[in-house]
DNA sequence: TGACCTTCTGGTCAGCGCGACATTAAGATG
DNA sequence: CATCTTAATGTCGCGCTGACCAGAAGGTCA
């Protein structure tokens, strides 16, 4: 429950675990995903990264993660690592793939990668909370999606394939909305799509998908500013940012054979 | 690699590993679907199970796998699992979802979990062949995917997410073709579309998407059978079945920071 | 105040893909 | 030779999408 392990680290620095020359451990990671207007600029994809404290790639920058606990579902751990290492609770999560490749790490380390969606506003906020309470995480930062130094581990090819996925998710379901404050504009929404794809949309064709989509819940409030003001909408209550199929949101392997 | 070890079995009978009740272990298995033809009736999908032979569960199906070796990638293990316990080898292999609640299992296993097809052709042949040199598995037995029984541990949920995927997949790639033979006709690939969606499609305009694709060359060869012969076609050669992205088909996890 | 700018919002239009359906071709069967 | 079944081609209409236009509604600045 009070871990403070923080990523895989060598083998001298586990006393407790068994000895990792012949054992296989289990890691989680996350790669987490916001959107951060960099000046007046258009909006940018961002992930926050930690700094390595201990032996394997000691100095380079890393995904947040940690071990995997012997009584913890990996929702659990990727949720648990996430918090203890950046100080983040993520609006969405997803299970991105298993990288299991015998020389990705000097022992042998199995890591369970997911991929989250932090809201914009959540951003500073839980940032600021964390520094007021003075327990804010060291060694985190957060870095543009598509301009990362060499990180450790295979941990660049693994936020390549986080990215090639947002861009396919951000397709076909409603999974941009995680990064939408409470009440948003559609101009706020475009352009968190805009920073995924890496392209600009038509406004006009954009409002038309949406509003066909029926995702969205239109306010009376408006957003004012330096024109014309732009209505505020809501997301939809009963609709899921993805279809994650047989595997339920909050507990995904359930419902068979009791 | 001349390992005998079935599925994820009791702890008493893993006299070499660490004691299980400490560690987590990492297991790998696959759902490996093909079409058979039922009678003169439409192919159906069906997969192969194997039957427990160890404590937990013992008796049930289960899907085929086995322990993850130290020095061995996942993809490895998957095929390598697949072949010792039911003696196939798959035309398509991807990783499906890493499986690990903490009540799954008595002891703490951690199963990823791949998906697979078989060449519809490949079924009998590969039985066939083993049969023939005297090595043919024991208690694999094929079901239709949509009337299984009830499965070991929560394989029954796996199947279902498996299967769900495969849908899926089938709606926006090429997938399907690595279950047709070297060569076959329209008729063929579209009742394994029908087969994997559960529902008719109208042969018509299945050739039109299937010719505006390109996926398909045409042949001079035709199959004759009880009325107008039907054209035989081969897959492209540098069409892959599914893109992967970052995800190279044979090596998964490369190409980055060397 | 009024000209001007930018964004918001609604609308039009052509092209494409797809489902539904009609039609002809070609071999097997009796 | 009539008939049946499947193979293969063609036609039509609908809905989605990208490109584009036009008015609305606020600011900004001379």
């Amino acid at each position: 429950m009070t871990r403070t392990s923080l990523l895989p680290a060598s083998p001298s620095s586990a006393p407790v675990e068994a000895s990792p020359a012949d054992v296989t451990r289990v890691a989680v990671s996350t790669v987490i995903f916001s959107v951060r207007r960099e000046d007046d600029d258009c909006p940018r994809l961002v992930l926050p990264l930690v700094r390595r404290t201990r032996d394997p790639f000691e100095g380079l920058w890393a995904l947040p993660g940690g071990w995997l606990d012997i009584a913890e579902n990996l929702d659990d751990a990727a949720s648990r690592t996430l918090a203890e290492t950046t100080g983040l609770t993520a609006s969405y999560l997803e299970q991105l793939y298993a990288f299991g490749r015998v020389d990705r790490s000097p022992s042998r380390v199995v890591s369970i990668v997911y991929w989250a969606l932090l809201r914009a506003d959540e951003v500073d906020a839980q940032v600021a909370a964390h520094a007021a309470a003075g327990d804010a995480p060291e060694n985190v930062e957060w870095f543009p999606a598509a301009d990362l130094p060499t990180l450790a581990f295979d941990h660049n090819h693994i936020v390549e394939y986080a990215l090639w996925r947002l861009r396919n998710k951000v397709g076909y379901s409603r999974i941009a909305h995680g990064l939408m404050a409470d009440a948003f504009t559609l101009a706020d929404l475009r352009e968190a799509y805009e920073a995924i794809l890496g392209r600009r949309l038509d406004p006009a064709n954009f409002r038309r998908q949406v509003e066909k989509s029926g995702t969205l819940v239109p306010t009376d409030e408006f957003r004012t500013g330096s024109h014309r003001p732009a209505r505020l909408y809501r997301p939809h209550q009963d609709v899921e940012l993805a279809d994650r199929g047989p595997l339920a949101p909050t507990a995904p392997h359930e419902s068979s054979t009791p």
